[in-house]
RNA sequence: GGGCGGUUAGCUCAGCUGGUAGAGCACCGGCUUUACACGCCGGCUGUCACAGGUUCGAGUCCUGUACCGCCCACCA
C-alpha cells in the first residue's frame, strides 16, 4: 500500500506551507503536471488479481466532439477509480478511442477528399491532396484506415487534454483505437476462433438493409420511427373469378412481390380460403391463401398480403409456410427489372402485368407507390381511397430512409441458441443501479435472429477470409481460406492468402477477399480484450481479465452491453466484468436527453472553466447512478463554493500547529465519533456504488464540521483556556481534517490535493481509504457520552443563534443571561459560552433560549 | 401490446430496513465575527400525483388510476 495508513497527527514532519490566502485557480494545471510527472495513476501491473481493480473504459467517438453528458458520466466512473485506489487496489484505468465507424469514415472522406475502394492495392507512403478536390480520390483500405489514424490523432489529443483537465485518473500509457492494429488483430483473431469453433456462419438470406448505406444491418442498431402511412383496401380476385377477398396494405407497392396471403388458421371468415388460390391485382399472379398463428384476425380485414419482403413478419412467414421468393428491391432501394411471364414470374396476363409493372421498375419503393395506386384504383381493385394512418416504421438508427430487407450473403454469429445462457450471466452481473438488468433481459428476451455481423461497407475491420476461385470462375464461399493468428491482422483486399500469389486475386484458380467489414460492435465488443491485452500480453490479461467494472450509459444497454457479454461468453466462458453500473443521461431543462446541438452551445471546456474541475465534478458526482440529471450550472457554483471552503477551512485548522496532544475535550471526541461513524458508512455505500449519498452525507458533515465545530472550539484552540484544551482541539480538527480530505478526494482531486500537499507526504490520491476504527483509535475507541455532548451542543447552538437573530442581535452581541432548556444541559459548556459571548448561562424548564443581552457599546 | 423508472417546498433533488416532512438554490431579514463576504446567522415555503388497503402509526409496504420519461415488440 503506498499510502499511510496511520493518521497519527504529531508524526507529521513536512514544513508547513499555507498560503496566505488559497484560491482555486490554476490547481487545476499545477496538479495534472504532477500527477503525470510522479505517475500517480500509473498502473502496478505487478499485483496479482485480487488486488486489481479494472475498468472497461467507454472508448468516446473521437470522430464527434466530448459534451456535458461525457463529462458527466466520465465523472462518475472516476470517483469509483479513486475509491478503490485508496481502499488499495491497482486501478486499471485504460482510455480508448472509438474511430471505427460510420462517422470517422464520412469524416475521413471529407477532411481528405478521400474515398475508401478496397479493390485498390496498399500504396506505401500515400499522402492526400493538401486541399481536398471536388473528385474523391479512391485509396486502398489500409491507406484509409492510416488517414483514419492520422485525422483522429489530433481529436484524441484534445480529447485527452479535456480529461486531464477534468481530473479522471486514467493511466495515459494504456490507450487503444476501436480501428488500431490490436483491435483490429483481436477483432480478427476472436472471429477466427468463433469460426473454427461453429460460432458463426455465413448465408445467402433476407437480412434488414439500409438503402442508401447500402448495407446489412443488425437488429440492434434498429429504432421505430412514427411515419405518415395509408392503408390500401385491395381486392383479389378467386381464382375462377367469381368472388374475392379485400386485404389492407400499406405498402401497395410490394403488390408484384406478393407470393401469399395469410389469415388466423382459427378465423372462421378465412377458413373456407385455405388451400385455394387467388389472384393478385395487376400483376395476375396466382397465390396460396395460407394460414398463421401470426396473423391477427382484428387487424385490418384479418388476412395479409406476405410479400418477399416487405418486414420481418414476412420473413417468418415465408420460412415458416416455406414460400417463394418473388423480390423486387434492389440494394439501392429501386424496383428489379423483371420480364413477366418467365419462369418465377408467372401470370395469368403476362402482357398485362409487364404494362404495369413498367410504370414501377426503376423507381425507389416509395416512388412507386403512386404510379401503383393509380392503376389500382383505374383498375378497380383499390376499395374506397387510402386511409392515411401514422405508424411505426424501422429505421437503421443513422439512416434517412426505412428499412427493407433484402436477399444478400451475410455473416452471422450464433446468439439464439445461447439465450438461456446470457440471460444467466445477466443475473450473474451485478447492477448499478439493479432494475437496469431488465433492459437487458427485455433485449435478449426479444431476439428475433442471430447477430448479423457483416456490413457492406468499406471503412472497418474486415473479414480476414478469402474464398477460392474455381476453374470457372465461380467463388467458392463455401470453403473460406483463413490465415494464421500470427499473420493478423490483415486485410484480404491487399493481403494474398498463403499457398497464392497476388496476381491469382480474382483470377480462376486463384483467390478473391471477402470483401465486408464487420460491424462496428464486433470490435467494441471486445473492448474488455483490446485494453486488457489479450493475445498480447497473456501476464496483463491475466491480472485484468475478467475486469471488474463496466460503465456505460443505458441506452446501449443491448448494443456494447450485450455484445461484450456475449463474447466474453463465447470466448472465455465467462462474463467480461462483475459489475456493470449505468449512468443516466443529462437533460437540459426541458427534460430532454441534452442533444448534440444544445452540448456544443457548452461546451464542457467551457463549464471546466468557469467553474473548475471540482466544480463541475461536484454537480457530477451528485447524481445517483443511473438518475437523468438536469444539466444544472448552479450545482456547479455549488461544488465550487464547497471547494473554496475546504481551501479555507483546512487553513484554520492547520493555521495553528501548536500544541497537540491527547484529544480529552467532550466536544473534539464527540466530533470525531460521528466522523468515525460516517466513514464507516461511506465506506459501506461506496462499495455499494453509491458514491452520491457519499458525497451529500460527507458535505453534510463538513459544513456543519465548519459553522458549529470550529466556532465552537475556536476560543479554545487559540488557548483562551488551557494548553491541554487547546491541545485537544488542534489534533482533532487535524484527525478530521486528514479524513475528510481523503472522503472528498474521488470527488475533487484538485483542491484536496492542493490542501494535502500542505501538511502531508505523497499525494492523497495514494493515501489510504479512512476506516472509523482509524479515527476512533485516536480517542482510544468511539464516545457515544461525548457524541451526546456534541449533539446538545449543536443543538444549543442552533437555539440561540435563532433567538439572536430574531431579536436581531449580531453575533459579536455579549449575551448577559442565557436560560436554556434543562435537555441542554449536558452541553459542553466552555466552549459555548465563549463562541456566544455568554456571561451567565443557567438551565430552566424553558420551551426555547431566553436570552438578555447586555447594553451594546454606544458606536 | 409488454416491461422499467419517476411524480416530495417556486426550482434541482435527498429521504436506507414504516415512528410527528429535509437539503441546496431562489426569495426575505440580519451580521464589516482576526479561516472564508467565493463568507456567517436566521426566516418563509409542502393535504409527499390520486384512490383504496395493511398497520397503533404510511412519503416509506400492498392494490389500482392518472400523468411524465425510457426500453422492448412479428404495428399487415
Amino acid at each position: 500500500m503506498v499510502g499511510r495508513d496511520t493518521l497519527s497527527c504529531d508524526t507529521v514532519t513536512i514544513p508547513l506551507n499555507l498560503p496566505d490566502k488559497p484560491a482555486l485557480e490554476g490547481l487545476e494545471a499545477k496538479w495534472r503536471t504532477r500527477w503525470d510527472a510522479d505517475g500517480t495513476y500509473r498502473f502496478d501491473r505487478t499485483r496479482d488479481r485480487a488486488e486489481v481493480y479494472a475498468i472497461d473504459t467507454p472508448p468516446p467517438t473521437v470522430s464527434g466532439s466530448l459534451h456535458v453528458g461525457h463529462v458527466f458520466s466520465y465523472t462518475h466512473t472516476d470517483v469509483i477509480a479513486r475509491f478503490q485506489r485508496m481502499r488499495g487496489r491497482a486501478v486499471f484505468y485504460p482510455m480508448g478511442w472509438d474511430d471505427n465507424g460510420l462517422p470517422t469514415e464520412r469524416r475521413v472522406q471529407n477532411f481528405f477528399g478521400v474515398k475508401c475502394d478496397p479493390s485498390l492495392p496498399y500504396v506505401a507512403g500515400f499522402e492526400p491532396p493538401a486541399t481536398p478536390g471536388k473528385q474523391a480520390i479512391p485509396v486502398s483500405r489500409p491507406n484509409f484506415i492510416e488517414l483514419c489514424i492520422r485525422l483522429t490523432e489530433a481529436d484524441e489529443r484534445a480529447f485527452e487534454d479535456l480529461w486531464r483537465q477534468l481530473g479522471l485518473s486514467v493511466d495515459w500509457s494504456h490507450t487503444y483505437a476501436t480501428i488500431g492494429p490490436r483491435a483490429q488483430r483481436i477483432s480478427q483473431a476472436a472471429f477466427l476462433r468463433l469460426l473454427a469453433r461453429g460460432g458463426a456462419y455465413q448465408l445467402e438470406a433476407p437480412t434488414l438493409w439500409d438503402v442508401d448505406f447500402r448495407t446489412a444491418v443488425a437488429q440492434a442498431e434498429l429504432e421505430d420511427r412514427e411515419q405518415p402511412g395509408a392503408y390500401h383496401r385491395l381486392r383479389f380476385a378467386t381464382e375462377d373469378g367469381t368472388g374475392g377477398v379485400e386485404i389492407e396494405t400499406t405498402r401497395p407497392e410490394l403488390l408484384p412481390a406478393c407470393v401469399a396471403l395469410v389469415a388466423h388458421p382459427d378465423d372462421e371468415r378465412y377458413r373456407p380460403l385455405f388451400g385455394t388460390t387467388v389472384v393478385t391485382p395487376l400483376f395476375g399472379v396466382k397465390v396460396p391463401v395460407v394460414a398463421h398463428a401470426l396473423a391477427e384476425p382484428d387487424r385490418g380485414s384479418g388476412i395479409a398480403m406476405i410479400c418477399t419482403f416487405g418486414d420481418i413478419t414476412d420473413v417468418t412467414w415465408w420460412r415458416e409456410l416455406s414460400l417463394p421468393v418473388r423480390a423486387v428491391i434492389q440494394t439501392n432501394g429501386s424496383l428489379r427489372p423483371v420480364e413477366w411471364g418467365t419462369p418465377g414470374w408467372e401470370s395469368v396476363d403476362p402482357a398485362g402485368a409487364q404494362a404495369a409493372y413498367d410504370q414501377m421498375a426503376g423507381l425507389y419503393v416509395s416512388k412507386a407507390r403512386g404510379p401503383v395506386v393509380e392503376l389500382l384504383r383505374a383498375s378497380g381493385a383499390l376499395i374506397g381511397e387510402p386511409r392515411p394512418i401514422t405508424h411505426a416504421v424501422k429505421f437503421y438508427e443513422k439512416g434517412d430512409r426505412p428499412l427493407e430487407i433484402v436477399t444478400s450473403r451475410q455473416w452471422f454469429i450464433r446468439t439464439m441458441e445461447h439465450r438461456e445462457a446470457l440471460l444467466a450471466r445477466g443475473r450473474e452481473l451485478a447492477w448499478y443501479p439493479d432494475y437496469m438488468r431488465g433492459r437487458l433481459e427485455n433485449w435478449i428476451n426479444g431476439l428475433s435472429g442471430d447477430w448479423c455481423v457483416s456490413r457492406q461497407r468499406f471503412f472497418g475491420v474486415p473479414f480476414p477470409l478469402w474464398y477460392p476461385v474455381g476453374p470457372d470462375g465461380q467463388i467458392d464461399y463455401a470453403h473460406p481460406i483463413a490465415p494464421g493468428e500470427a499473420r493478423l491482422p490483415i486485410d484480404p483486399s491487399t493481403d494474398v492468402p498463403d499457398g497464392y500469389r497476388a496476381d491469382q486475386r480474382g483470377q480462376p484458380g486463384g483467390f478473391v477477399g471477402d470483401p465486408d467489414v464487420m460491424d462496428t460492435w464486433a470490435t467494441s465488443s471486445l473492448t474488455p480484450q483490446i485494453a486488457g491485452g489479450w493475445l498480447e500480453d497473456d501476464d496483463l490479461f491475466a491480472r485484468v481479465f475478467p475486469m471488474d467494472l463496466r460503465p456505460q450509459g443505458h441506452d446501449i444497454i443491448r448494443t456494447w452491453l450485450f455484445s461484450t457479454v456475449l463474447r466474453a461468453h463465447l470466448e472465455a466462458n465467462t462474463l467480461p466484468w462483475t459489475h456493470a453500473a449505468v449512468s443516466g443521461w443529462v437533460l437540459d431543462p426541458d427534460r430532454k436527453k441534452m442533444s448534440k446541438s444544445k452540448g456544443n452551445v457548452v461546451t464542457p471546456k467551457g463549464l471546466l472553466d468557469e467553474h473548475g474541475s471540482d466544480g463541475v465534478r461536484y454537480w457530477a458526482a451528485s447524481a445517483r447512478p443511473g438518475t437523468d440529471t438536469s444539466f444544472d450550472p448552479a450545482q456547479m457554483k455549488v461544488g465550487r463554493r464547497l471547494a473554496i471552503k475546504l481551501l479555507n477551512a483546512s487553513r484554520f485548522a492547520l493555521l495553528q500547529t501548536e500544541p497537540v496532544g491527547a484529544i480529552t475535550e467532550p466536544l473534539d471526541r464527540g466530533m470525531l465519533t460521528a466522523l468515525a461513524r460516517l466513514v464507516d458508512d461511506a465506506t459501506a455505500q461506496m462499495e455499494d456504488y453509491d458514491y452520491a449519498r457519499v458525497l451529500e452525507r460527507t458535505e453534510r458533515f463538513f459544513w456543519s464540521f465548519c459553522d458549529d465545530y470550529l466556532e465552537l472550539v475556536k476560543a479554545r484552540r487559540y488557548g483562551d483556556f488551557t494548553p491541554e484544551g487547546a491541545a485537544s482541539a488542534n489534533s482533532a480538527m487535524r484527525v478530521a481534517l486528514s479524513v475528510l480530505l481523503r472522503l472528498f478526494a474521488p470527488y475533487l482531486p484538485f483542491v484536496t490535493e492542493e490542501v494535502w500537499s500542505w501538511w502531508q507526504p505523497g499525494s492523497v490520491h495514494r493515501a489510504a481509504w479512512p476506516a472509523g476504527a482509524e479515527v476512533a483509535r485516536e480517542i482510544s475507541g468511539e464516545d457515544a457520552g461525548a457524541a451526546v455532548v456534541l449533539e446538545q451542543t449543536q443543538a444549543a447552538l442552533a437555539e440561540v443563534r435563532r433567538v439572536r437573530s430574531l431579536q436581531k442581535r449580531g453575533s459579536k452581541s455579549v449575551i448577559a443571561a442565557a436560560v436554556l432548556p434543562s435537555a441542554c444541559a449536558g452541553l459542553a459548556q466552555q466552549d459555548f459560552v465563549a463562541a456566544l459571548h455568554i456571561q451567565a448561562l443557567s438551565f430552566a424548564d424553558v420551551a426555547e433560549p431566553v436570552l438578555t443581552f447586555a447594553e451594546e457599546p454606544t458606536a
